[in-house]
DNA sequence: TTGAAAGCGATACCAG
DNA sequence: CTGGTATCGCTTTCAA
């Protein structure tokens, strides 16, 4: 069977389509009379707008692209899952772009030429750089923009004081008496530089340097930033004759991989070592695990907030914060460092 | 700047926009030089389709939607990543509604009035119950639904065998020569029922009674499958006078839960307790987890390629198999139980 | 192989 | 407050 069209709606209604399209929408200067009686036919029939054709005849599509490598890390699904509540409110829908693991340009293709962007009313950028042919795409569409973790061009980003949270985590290590402290989650060189990674070892460095303490270079451990292969660093760190007596690592995911580590050495926490993470994973009061929590669905709100701002959706005065704080939580996997 | 238009592109190049069209799109009947032409000038003027206009001129949008709650689980995010990459590979891209913690009809309502289903070419349903007015709609749409995890209606479904896993990993315990050995994962009575967890439940169920043990309905722990909640729980079964010699966890991130709570009484895994899950999580690895090993991506693969086969894009002979295997991995969470 | 023209299903401007 | 109608940008017969 056919779908009803809206010219279904406004011959069932008795009126013309341009009043349909007034009254199902909400505008004003529509009798209440005459909306009641298409609302009616509407619901009669089963009506639902296309949103392809209201799309093709108002320029707006309702979508907004989420750009992101790591879908399926701690961070990325939980800033979705709200940014996504979010917009739902607003009539809005979220477009999904994965790049794990297609950073070829190849794969990368269909941002541009697959029409992603030309999709999308606006663009949620979430901690990655993008390319120049993009950014080109999306200054052309005018495309607004909010970034996530690391700033795009002058777009309004939203995230934490990265230094600042790493900074935490190694003066909380300080405090405790550590000195031998060693730092989990450089990206390797051959990454594509991130800022979130960048700030985070700079924030240890400073801590460390204002406790007067200089960190050996191969106490800085390059990661993935997934679990199993910070374990992997870790392993080689804490085998080693000369060991730390406490890791910061970047991310909660990451700390855990050391404590992996850790337990399969025999070496027990935190008497034998002190860990802290940064982020509040799921998992870290699960674990006792001491670190620096986030509050990531108010970073998504944020986010989707904004962007509807941009799109004129939403009341600016109303837009919240765009840096947000941390906390540091203490659980159980820090303590003083054994007297030697 | 105004974006070019199909019309400019054919200016352009001195043709139809008929032929553009074609052209384009890569469809035979072309010259082609003529192709070669309009190609040029495409390029030359940076033109990208409209996605909204040849979806409301084909009836096609190259959008497919997935319902999934829980998006921040393992599971979800595997798979999705998985179901994004193979649609991306087909110039479909994914949009994406979570489910989490917005069950009221009220917040659904996107789903059928918000439009959702009406910007789709089809649905993949990931472990969720639709509801009446759902169904019904995408029905009345005709959409075509791929379903993972647990069935919908007669749509092709992939999965795993969950009775036989969670057997699996009952059978492992027993063989260890555990008897007393307790199960974390059925869903509070209050929750929607779904067919994961009374599957694994009646797998586990069907492997103790094979092996002539009652299991005390007090060690049948009810969990919201996170591992904050499951460590609640298991905390108090550990707690008590007599207490299981092993575990079986429904997922891996109940199975840390329990890790956790074990760790938090002072009890050593696997000396004092054995646990095992199922999943092969990031982290099962990282702490030695024994569990049963499902492949994810592929089944977000398989998804994937059956709906765009029911769509009539991809070869159907082609689509890989809907019940996926299992491996049972050991590692070093289990052991035969102490001797009393 | 190519072109002309009729939709696709709304929105929005301009009259009335 | 309501109706007529041009328009959005592309796809798809139907002829040529």
């Amino acid at each position: 069977m056919q779908q009803p069209t809206i010219a279904d709606v406004a011959r069932a209604a008795g009126v013309s389509v341009a009043t349909v399209s007034r009254a199902l929408r909400g505008l004003d200067k529509v009798h209440p009379e005459t909306r009641e009686r298409v609302v009616q036919a509407a619901a009669q029939l089963d009506y639902i707008a296309s949103p392809t054709a209201s799309g093709l005849a108002s320029g707006r599509s309702r979508l907004i692209g989420i750009i992101t490598p790591f879908m399926a890390r701690w961070f990325f699904t939980g800033i979705m899952s709200a940014i996504e509540k979010t917009l739902r409110e607003h009539q809005h829908h979220i477009l999904l772009m994965d790049l794990e693991r297609s950073e070829t340009s190849m794969s990368r293709l269909s941002l541009t030429q697959g029409m992603l962007f030309k999709r999308v009313d606006g663009l949620i950028v979430i901690n990655v750089e993008m390319q120049d042919a993009e950014r080109d795409l999306v200054r052309r569409l005018g495309l607004p923009v909010v970034a996530v973790g690391s700033p795009f061009e002058d777009s309004p980003c939203v995230g934490i004081d990265d230094i600042g949270s790493a900074a935490l985590a190694a003066e909380h290590l300080l405090a405790l008496g550590h000195r031998k402290i060693a730092y989990v989650g450089r990206d390797y060189p051959e990454a594509a530089p991130r800022k979130t990674p960048i700030d985070r070892l700079e924030g240890f460095h400073q801590a460390m340097s204002r406790a007067g303490i200089n960190t050996p270079p191969t106490w800085v451990l390059d990661s993935d930033w997934t679990a199993g292969d910070s374990r992997a660093s870790a392993m080689a760190l804490l085998s080693g004759p000369d060991r730390p007596t406490a890791v910061l690592a970047a991310s909660d995911e990451m700390a855990l991989g050391v404590w992996g580590a850790a337990r399969q050495l025999g070496l027990e926490v935190p008497r034998d070592l002190s860990i802290v993470g940064i982020d509040d994973h799921e998992l870290a009061p699960v674990f006792g695990l001491t670190t620096v929590r986030q509050d990531v669905a108010a970073q998504g709100v944020a986010a989707a907030s904004t962007l509807l701002a941009l799109l004129g959706l939403y009341d600016p005065s109303a837009i919240p914060d765009q840096t947000f704080p941390v906390e540091l939580v203490i659980r159980g996997s820090t303590t003083a460092p054994a007297k030697p």
